[in-house]
RNA sequence: GUGAGUAUAGCUUAAUGGUAAAGCUCUGGACUGUGAAUCCAGAUGAUAUCGGUUCGAACCCGAUUACUCACCCCA
């Protein structure tokens, strides 16, 4: 027609939109995660979502994907370099040492948020995205790595996704011995170089362990064939791993042993793990961590040692069943309909008043007037278990109709009645906790 | 960053190179104060963008953009 169309504006790229309908979904998802972290006595962080580049450059690894390829940078406008955190422990370290928390006492946290990969989206990957990560600090035992396995098990459980999570473990070792085997395997890969990819050839100075992950058939033989760390661990790390096994079996949690379980980022010792399933295409992994305990130092702080994870919260959400998540739907326990002028006056203090009567209440009222049809339409459109009503009959009289949208049409009860204000209060106030522990 | 597939109404999808359709949704009515069933009527589109081939393009070709999936990487 007459007007002309301005160019739309769309979002960015692998940076999605939280719709109405899925809000329910996240707001479930979040809450199991409140009280799972209540359950063990964890405390909540919150830290900035920009960081200087140089505090993920330092703690992730200058030669990792993330840091050369995937990281939101730019300059502020004194000249820094800052970054789009594009995960949490970096930064969540930082915050710890620079407010001097984690200085000769313990610390379990958890943060949540977004998070910003520069990376080509796809089912399970996007530039923005969410986790949920939990960091100790100042407990060296393998009885903490365990206890952070126990509790994602129970998320797996209380989401009911049990059946379709595996555990994956490994070891990397201190960093001595990892240095140790970092020679032994170099020396295997570089007798082997004919073999190597590409990407492979490029890692094999810079990080050598990573090829151990590759998915590439072709060099899937030679990888098998190739010192396994698991047999050059230290005395310390072996120690370690071995008693964090025996806790997770007399927890009855099952694990792999994956001797390929390396990690993408550098600060990772001794203990990883990740859960992964096969339900969600390529992107399999859904919460992954491990101990760092060289990090803390790296970035300036007293030697602390730590261990974490972190969760993908897209991810999650997409395991989750529809079932589990459409008992939490919500939907209002009444709608107020407000026929003519007179009504529609009167009609929004009665809401007021029933609020104030009853704080957990959800009542909608229908605005913006029209027929009665159209409002019983909206009215039954809403889910609402009754509808109120409130016309010029009611205001004579002092009432309010009460009718019953989801009785039983067959059924020889009554689907409508005249309740004074109080009474209609009184039925609510029922409906409303029954709602609660339905 | 590499590769493949897709792009038509708010949504889901039709349409031999020849008038752009249907269902859902929405609005109104049948039923003047009673929804969810049924029926009737109505609203909504530069067929992603730009260019080319053609008498004629939603359809064929090219480029661009976006989305999807995979590689890679990872939560």
């Amino acid at each position: 027609m007459g007007t002309t169309l301005a160019e739309k504006i769309q979002s960015i790229r692998g940076m999605n939109d939280i719709l109405p309908d899925e809000t329910p979904a996240w707001q479930f998802v979040e809450e199991k995660l409140r009280l799972l972290m209540q359950s063990y006595d964890y405390d909540e962080i919150r830290f900035p979502i920009v960081e200087k580049t140089a505090l993920f450059k330092r703690s992730i690894g200058e030669v990792t994907d993330i840091v050369e390829k995937e990281m939101y940078t730019f300059d502020d406008r004194n000249g820094d370099s800052l970054t789009l955190r594009p995960e949490g422990t970096a930064a969540c370290v930082r915050a710890g040492v620079q407010n001097g928390i984690l200085v000769n006492q313990q610390q379990r946290l958890w943060y949540s948020g977004p998070m910003f990969r520069h990376e080509r989206p796809q089912k399970g990957r996007y530039r923005q995205f969410h986790q949920i990560g939990v960091e100790v600090f100042g407990l060296d035992g393998p009885d903490i790595d365990a206890e952070l396995i126990c509790m994602t098990a129970r998320l797996w459980n209380e989401l009911g996704l049990s059946g379709s999570v595996t555990l994956q473990l490994n070891s990397l070792g201190t960093p001595a011995s990892r240095k140790v085997y970092r020679g032994i395997l170099t020396d295997y890969l570089q007798a082997n170089k004919a073999l190597l990819d590409e990407d492979s050839l490029r890692r094999l100075e810079s990080n050598p362990l990573r090829i151990l992950d590759s998915k590439n058939p072709a060099m899937q033989d030679m990888i098998e064939k190739a010192p396994s760390l698991m047999d050059h661990l230290d005395e310390e790390s072996k120690v370690h791993f071995s008693r964090l096994c025996t806790y997770l079996d007399s927890v009855g949690i099952a694990y792999e042993i994956n001797t390929r379980l390396v990690r993408g980022l550098d600060y990772y010792s001794k203990t990883v793990f990740e859960w992964v399933t096969d339900k969600l295409g390529a992107q399999g992994t859904i919460c992954a961590g491990g101990r760092y305990d060289g990090l803390v130092k790296q970035l300036g702080g007293r030697d602390t040692r730590a261990v974490g994870f972190a969760m993908g919260l897209e991810r999650l959400i997409s395991l989750v069943e529809n079932k589990l998540l459409e008992k939490h739907a919500k939907q209002p326990h009444a709608v107020l309909l407000m026929m003519g002028e007179r009504a529609q006056n009167s009609g929004l203090a009665v809401a007021e008043q029933m609020r104030n009567e009853l704080p957990g209440l959800r009542i909608l009222t229908v605005c913006g007037g029209g027929s009665f049809k159209s409002q019983m339409k909206r009215a039954d459109k809403s889910q609402a278990e009754i509808a109120l009503i409130l016309g010029d009959d009611e205001l004579e009289n002092n009432v309010i109709t009460v009718k019953y949208l989801r009785a039983d049409r067959d059924a020889d009860k009554s689907q409508q009645e005249q309740l004074s204000q109080s009474q209609v209060i009184e039925l609510i106030s029922g409906l409303a906790s029954r709602n609660k522990n339905g």
